[in-house]
DNA sequence: GCCAGTTTGTTCTCTCGTTCACAAACTCAT
DNA sequence: ATGAGTTTGTGAACGAGAGAACAAACTGGC
């Protein structure tokens, strides 16, 4: 110990990253192989001072008057993220979203496998979907025994939600993804977060209200 | 003016107001008519004192010894938040995604009404969606004039989701919510908030990654 | 080798958000 | 009515994050 921290980057470093890491891949693929903090912003939507800084936070990988090798730099964020290996994921409610998220090919694309859809519902297991078989719930622990599970996606109705949680904990799954609009209890080990998108369409109906009572103000 | 602020309810509070809305709703439901700050705050996963913070901004509408009016609080975020109207809302790329989109009964449920499916390819055309008939991407500027959009949703490809936003723009559209793994770029008065999964997986990798390490340096 | 120009990494300051703690305000039993 | 017990609303301390600014470090030309 007494070694500069190795872990302890800020959680809103870490939600960036994934920003920067998909900016750098843009840039790769236009063949841009060394780029500036203030290029790298732009592409991320971000200031060049919060990059720097973000960047900073998981070593010293640019070079002063140059900027960053955009190959060497995609590969140190993607390691810090983890995405060197990939994560085995296992997609519960194979309903609308669950289907959609089962064809969504941005999963394997960035080192996350899904290994099993499951539902609940008879008429859907021994579906192909996406090129697996939809299995019944009930099978999650023998597939546990099976594969490290390392993420769970909820998509089942917000009632069903806290159960398909408990469960998933139960066979050691410890990063959940939840989609349905209900708060989960989950223990301290567990991660959790939660895609609503509901949240998303009221905050933006607020902003949307507040806009126009204020030019309503503004022209009284 | 030099009146108190009328407006000006901190970004995070307003992100968290869905969220005691729909916490309310379940009590509601329950045939709780009265709760309090401690009780309300378990129900939407955060501590009673932020939560009461929160409800400050709003005005005071608790009372002490008692509690919260349960109909009565959630009668008064729905009008902070602009429930009581509704928002025409009209959905771009009717792919996966967009039908799964389509397909989401809590649209309406909460004060949000999907009056278009758009999508650019012609095979799509005419095809009956939750009810909707999907209609070619160029009817955008024609739709826009007979209702006011007020929310655009993005579910396209991240390679045209500029492009869209563009036209969403150009028609009136000032709030988007955007699926698709780009950065958009949009004039200042245009709120835009992005749902991505592959953060949200990379975010969680993260930490499970750590929580690897972590244990590894424990037992090293 | 040295200087001008460029760009990073970091420090400092400021703003925003969270948490604590408690007085003010209410209810209910006596 | 009064006092004991609750619960809200808020001031104040605290912590995290954003942005400006700059010294350190590198490149390339001469
Ligand atoms: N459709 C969307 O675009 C959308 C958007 C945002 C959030 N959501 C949320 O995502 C969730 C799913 O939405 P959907 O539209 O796909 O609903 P859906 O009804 O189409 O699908 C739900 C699926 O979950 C299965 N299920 C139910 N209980 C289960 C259980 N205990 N174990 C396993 N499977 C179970 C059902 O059989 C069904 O196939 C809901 O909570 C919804 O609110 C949906
Ligand atoms: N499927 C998922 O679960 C999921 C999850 C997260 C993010 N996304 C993102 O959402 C977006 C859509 O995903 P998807 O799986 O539905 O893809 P998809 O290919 O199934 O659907 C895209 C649709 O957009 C239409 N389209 C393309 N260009 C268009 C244009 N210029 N104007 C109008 N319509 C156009 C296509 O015709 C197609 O129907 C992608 O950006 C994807 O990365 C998808």
């Amino acid at each position: 110990m007494t070694h500069s921290t190795p872990t302890g980057i800020p959680e809103a470093t870490v939600a960036r990253l994934p920003v920067y890491l998909r900016a750098l891949t843009t840039l790769a693929e236009q063949g841009t192989e060394t780029c500036s903090s203030e290029a790298l912003a732009a592409a991320a939507g971000v200031g060049s001072a919060k990059l720097r800084k973000d960047l900073s936070y998981l070593g010293s990988y640019g070079t002063r008057g140059v900027g960053y090798d955009v190959a060497y730099l995609r590969y140190q964020i993607g390691r810090e993220i983890g995405l060197t290996q990939d994560w085995p994921v296992v997609v519960v409610g194979i309903g609308n979203l669950g289907q959609a998220l089962a064809n969504y090919s941005g999963f394997r694309s960035r080192g996350f496998r899904v290994v099993a859809l499951l539902d609940d519902a008879p008429e859907l297991h021994g579906r192909q979907v996406a090129g697996l078989e939809v299995r019944p719930f009930r099978e999650l622990s023998s597939i546990a025994e099976r594969v490290d599970l390392a993420i769970g996606v909820i998509a089942v109705p917000a009632d069903a939600a806290q159960n398909v949680a408990d469960r998933l904990v139960a066979v050691g799954v410890t990063s959940i993804l939840n989609f349905a609009p209900a708060v989960l209890a989950v223990p301290d080990h567990v991660a959790v977060r939660k895609v609503d998108l509901a949240i998303e369409l009221q905050i933006l109906a607020y902003h949307q209200q507040r806009r126009a009572t204020e030019a309503e103000g503004a022209s009284a």
